[in-house]
DNA sequence: ATATTTTGTGCAAAGGTTTGCATAAAATTA
DNA sequence: TAATTTTATGCAAACCTTTGCACAAAATAT
């Protein structure tokens, strides 16, 4: 026995289908009676308007996708959430897809949601990611694309990021003004944004304050986890003239370096200051705690989600992009010395 | 200019949307030429098929609904991604919601996911969960239902389980055997299955062990998260008989009772150990490293969705429901003694 | 009592695709 | 050449809902 139809309900009742659909919707022009009956039924009857007819009327997902590198991290496993709490009381429903910080993953993906017919598209690029004619291809679609996280430079779209040069400069220069002088930094993989602007904030806090750059000092990670960041951290700590302090992408990188930095007997933050990036919550129970750049997580993803629901309700046809940038915040823990 | 359908693609080759439709999927009783023509011109004008149209005719969504208490925890999020990993070359799409170990919420999601016609659901029950009645009600639509983690005692369907009673067993013991006597208990929120099983795991283990149970080394945590075990791990270390072993419910609360001793300057493992439950990745980065028991996260993932996607295919369809139980791994690092 | 408005309902099309059945055209066989 | 089979295509229904338009019946106004 298959579902229940508004055609079922008409049957029983003796009245037109439409009759019956417009009793549901609480039509105006459909008597008393008429209204109650069909909706005694119908409650009775458990019925459950058809979702998939009605989106193929009204040509509507009311799916919204979101791309991420992966969701096991804290931070996008929150910026998820924030998503959901944004759209839980809208009519949209969210399809989250992981791309695995790879390119090719990421296409697919979006071929995926086209095909699904999503009404919008929230992403965070992968870290492999510098070509974005899949999402000017969504775009020509008529597809809204919010980008967030990471940015896709040159692409014309709506943008919620992080100011991580600044959260980056900042970071670099408090360990500067704290006494250290050969810092170094444990960067991303090479072609992410977020890489590229916290190298950058690193590169201009030194420069800034006259201290040489050492190629050495500055070290690639393959992946953004803990075991890249172990494999980096005993490059960086077992060089000659070691580092005094490292700047670290991102906490689990940073947390890879106080692990190493503890098995080779180096003092934190006596001998070795340690600054990360993103807060993650295991951060702050970490022996020592770990000083690192705040972002403001739930900012970026409900930003993200109220821009992109802007467009969905069809109000803002034509206003050109929006750019929005958070600040972020220095959090000073015992893992770096506090001036 | 709405999307491009079969029947544009019809009219300008002057044939029936059905040929089109025949063509397109290859259907035998197509001459060549027709084929390639309407092949050709699909490709040229980017055509997709309307999936909404598609699932309207199947009476099928091909959409998988997930349901977990959240994602930010690194249990939750590897399980999600390896479900996905195990639907990525289906059909399936995977629609992931968030109960916030909430009750109402995941009752509420239950009913969003019966709107949206889902083939199937995979759940972990919120802690707050007790009564089934939302899921025997899908069951009873014809979707099926497969619990994971989580038992949902009384519930008839597929279930893949831990053996956390074992494993919490196994655990306290091993702090038995290492000396310790007064072995607290930091317990999850009491309605919780896995809770109730952790917690007799315990409790059987010391009675096995002739170790007087006392009332006040056992404490119920009320939620899941860091600030919760902070709080309960205070109560108990600053009790005048305080405990020389805790073993928690998960790692987190693990982990915010070493930082709770190391401010107390309790030694561990020496005057204290600690073992957790998960193996979370930070959990060995800890200083001391956490000792705690390893679930297999993947595979109850793949299991859960590979079950599912069983029932989906339609090959068994009156089979009983299957009941799997994976083994845990006591995982010893610096936070207890190792005998 | 007739003309006009209001009220309540039904018809049919639209949304895009698939598929059983019918049929015309072509190819084969007798 | 006529009869039969094969091949290729089209028609129309089905999936379920919404909605503009039409229309009958009832209520109001003249």
């Amino acid at each position: 026995m298959g579902r229940i139809t508004i055609t079922d309900i008409a049957k029983k009742l003796k009245v037109a289908p439409s009759t019956v659909s417009r009793a549901l919707n609480n039509h105006a022009s459909i008597s008393e009676k008429t209204k109650n009956d069909v909706i005694a039924l119908a409650e009775k009857l458990n019925y459950e308007p058809n979702i998939m007819a009605i989106n193929l009327l009204h040509r509507k997902s009311n799916l919204i996708g979101v791309i991420v590198p992966h969701i096991t991290s804290h931070f996008y496993s929150a910026i998820i959430t924030s998503i959901q709490d944004m759209l839980s009381n809208t009519t949209f429903n969210l399809m989250v897809c992981i791309s695995n910080e790879s390119f090719e993953e990421e296409v697919l993906l979006i071929q995926k949601l086209e095909k699904l017919h999503v009404d919008g598209v929230l992403i965070c690029t992968s870290s492999e990611t510098n070509n974005f004619d899949h999402l000017k291809k969504m775009q020509n679609k008529g597809i809204p694309v919010v980008v967030f996280d990471r940015d896709c430079s040159g692409l014309k779209a709506d943008k919620v990021l992080v100011d991580c040069y600044s959260g980056s400069f900042e970071a670099v220069e408090s360990l500067i003004q704290s006494g250290c002088k050969k810092i170094a930094h444990l960067a991303g993989p090479q072609n992410s944004s977020t890489t590229k602007q916290r190298l950058n904030g690193y590169l201009d806090a030194l420069k800034k304050n006259k201290i040489p750059i050492i190629k050495e000092y500055i070290h690639h990670v393959s992946e953004f986890t803990f075991n890249s960041g172990i494999k980096a951290s005993e490059v960086l700590l077992k060089l000659k003239n070691s580092p005094d302090a490292i700047f670290a992408v991102n906490d689990n990188i940073a947390i890879a370096a106080i692990n190493v930095a503890k098995k080779m007997s180096i003092k934190i933050p006596e001998e070795l200051s340690i600054v990360g990036f993103n807060d993650d919550p295991h951060s702050s129970f970490m022996t020592p705690s770990l000083s690192t750049v705040l972002q403001p997580i739930f900012s970026i993803g409900m930003l993200s989600a109220r821009i992109l629901l802007h467009h969905l309700k069809g109000v803002n046809t034509k206003i050109e992009f929006r750019h929005e940038v958070f600040k972020t915040e220095l959090i000073i823990r015992e893992s770096s010395k506090f001036l």
